[in-house]
RNA sequence: GCACCCUUAGCUCAGCGGAUUAGAGCGUCUGUCUUCGGAACAGAAGGUCGUAGGUUCGAAUCCUACAGGGUGCACCA
């Protein structure tokens, strides 16, 4: 393809002595294999006719893999590409491929990265809510992986601050040992909820004595007073062992797990630093950093009036173990966009303090569901979110519904199937609607459809026991499209390291499955005669497995039958 | 008030290095069909791409203004 690209791009130069980028896009199947707009892009500057200069170009252009080229509109260059010209490049994506896994590079050889994921408040329910940082993240350290970097995984979870004096006071207030030992997360989530609901309504009433009482027990954990840490771990346990479970369900792990409670003494000191070297100063008994140079008006607080920790102070600290222990280049945070601005203060604060501003803040969408009367809202914690757990469960039932021929397992991979794809069809930035109708959907742009295909190319596989015949005699031409598709999956992950949209992919793995299942329709191929028999089977393996790295990718497994 | 994100078919969304007739899925309607796995395939209906300007040979895509929705703006995380 390139080659194609660099031919047209040499004949720019010697035409009109011009130097070009040339982009091959992928027009509308009538128009071609490959199109080109340059001719558009040069008239100006050669202040001639863009279709004469298609014209111009098309005469002189000369390549072997060209075996059909025309002039369309107002001047676009149409490619099309010899049938087997598109299994030659194929062929030799798949030999050239660093470990022999198609679509990889080896751009982050030598270099890493942070995925920083699921990164839960460990006060609050594990709750819908959090899937899409789990989702998405996960799905960013297999592609940075995919691309030869050295990934490190962290889940950098809220175990400290007023989340935890929160805690303490709810607990002491509302509940009891038995009814904790009894009712375990669900008694923790039920807490937090309280609490918080009446911390809001005593401020609405202007007073403050719960919320004092909250800050009290923070000061004391964070002094390490005994009774403090004793809650602390104890509640911790709870809720750590309520993550651990949810994430082996959804697939996913971290080889890190290092919360802000780790870093609360250490950005404690590094405050006191910032202080002494005229970074950080004194604003109404609290520490705070200035970043009006960096165009940010609101200072980010590195100490409460109290003396104990924010956001802010175990985050800087994050920072400096990060840079000293693995030097990233970049660091991927997945959050709600409710923090987008933090994060830019934070880049400003680590720059403040000497450090790289490395973290890539991929915010998303925060999760909506529909109100009795159909409108649209914010799921809020207030109202009463929906348990990660129970999702999975009603996940696993609808699976079961459709799933006539798999086993167990399958069913929990079709179930992971639909509901892992579904955070992928649209742009990250943008809302998710939650709905039990639509969520779990089989049919239509679904990860299930995607994961059918590959069975089905299982089971017709499953049934060839002899070896493959040469095929060098084939001529492909049943094949033009699905080779074409299949020589687009190295560009897209380039594209994806540095885009980032991951939507891409899955909208491609959607589009290759359908193109799969309209070929399957019109072709026969354990019944054709040799050698085309084995060339279809090579082909529709190179479906299979790059459906199955493409869903891996997104962190969905592929069942055996479904 | 300021900043960021968003507004495309009844619904959920793609498309935004400007370019050939704006695409999917769901839903609706109609076909294929005793299948190398029908969780399939083919087709129909459905859109003046929020509004108004601007740049251009050409704008859903770029620029400006406005309207509507979301998020954020120091002692929360």
């Amino acid at each position: 393809m390139e080659e194609i690209s660099f031919a047209i791009k040499d004949v720019c130069k010697k035409l009109f002595d011009i130097d070009v980028e040339v982009i091959l896009t992928r027009p509308d199947e009538q128009f071609g294999d490959y199109a080109t707009n340059v001719a558009l892009q040069i008239s100006k500057q050669l202040g001639k006719n863009p279709r004469e200069i298609a014209e111009a170009i098309t005469a002189e252009l000369s390549h072997e893999a060209v075996e059909e080229v025309g002039i369309a509109g107002p001047g676009f260059i149409n490619i099309r590409v010899s049938h087997k010209t598109l299994y030659t490049w194929l062929q030799k994506g798949i030999d050239e491929a660093p470990n022999g896994v198609y679509g990889a590079t080896k751009l982050g050889s030598g270099r890493t990265v942070i995925c920083e994921f699921p990164s839960p408040n460990m006060a609050k329910a594990f709750s819908v809510g959090h899937i899409r940082s789990a989702l998405q993240g996960w799905a960013m350290y297999k592609l940075m992986s995919l691309h030869g970097y050295k990934v490190v995984t962290d889940n950098h979870v809220g175990d400290s601050g007023t989340p935890f004096g929160k805690w303490v006071v709810g607990f002491l207030h509302y509940s009891s040992n038995e009814q904790l030992s009894k009712d375990g997360i669900n008694e923790l989530a039920r807490i937090y909820i309280a609490i918080t609901a009446d911390i809001k309504a005593e401020k609405e009433a202007g007073k403050l004595a719960l919320a004092e009482e909250v800050q009290s027990w923070l000061q004391k954990l964070e002094a390490r007073d005994p009774e403090a840490v004793a809650y602390s771990e104890r509640f911790n346990k709870i809720s750590f062992d309520h993550m651990h479970h949810v994430m082996e369900r959804l697939g996913i792990s971290t080889e890190l797990e290092l919360g802000e409670s780790y870093y609360v003494a250490r950005g404690q000191e590094m405050t006191d630093e910032l202080l002494q070297k005229g970074i950080a100063e004194e604003s109404d008994g609290a520490i705070i950093v200035r970043l009006d140079e960096k165009s940010i008006e609101t200072p980010v607080m590195l100490r409460k009036a109290n003396g104990t920790s924010l956001y802010a102070t175990t985050d800087l600290a994050t920072i400096e173990y990060r840079e000293q222990n693995f030097h990233p280049e970049k660091v991927f945070i997945h959050t709600g966009q409710e923090q987008a601005f933090y994060f830019t203060q934070l880049n400003a604060l680590a720059e403040k303090a000497s450090f790289n501003p490395v973290i890539n803040h991929l915010w998303h969408g925060l999760v909506d569901q529909k109100t009795e009367d159909g409108k649209r809202e914010k799921m809020s914690s207030r109202k009463g979110v929906v348990l990660l757990e129970e999702f999975l469960n009603h996940a696993e039932a609808k699976a079961a519904e459709h799933n006539k021929e798999g086993s167990e397992a399958d069913t929990k991979a079709v179930a992971l199937g639909a509901v892992k794809f579904a955070d992928f069809t649209a742009d990250r930035k943008n809302g998710v609607l939650f709905d039990w109708e639509s969520m779990f959907s089989v049919q239509g742009f679904s990860g299930p459809a995607v994961q059918y295909a590959t069975v089905r190319i299982k089971s017709i596989r499953s049934k060839v026991h002899e070896e493959s015949e040469d095929v060098s005699l084939y001529d492909w031409q049943d094949e033009h499209g699905l080779l074409l598709s299949l020589i687009d999956y190295p560009k897209l992950l380039r594209e994806l390291h540095d885009s980032y949209e991951l939507h891409k992919l899955a909208a491609y793995l959607y589009d290759l499955a359908r193109s799969f299942n309209r070929y399957y329709e019109e072709h026969r191929i354990l019944d054709a005669p040799e050698p085309e028999r084995s060339a279809k089977l090579w082909l529709i393996g190179v479906v299979q497995t790059v459906l199955e790295q493409g869903l891996d990718l997104l962190g969905i497994p592929t069942p055996e039958r479904m």
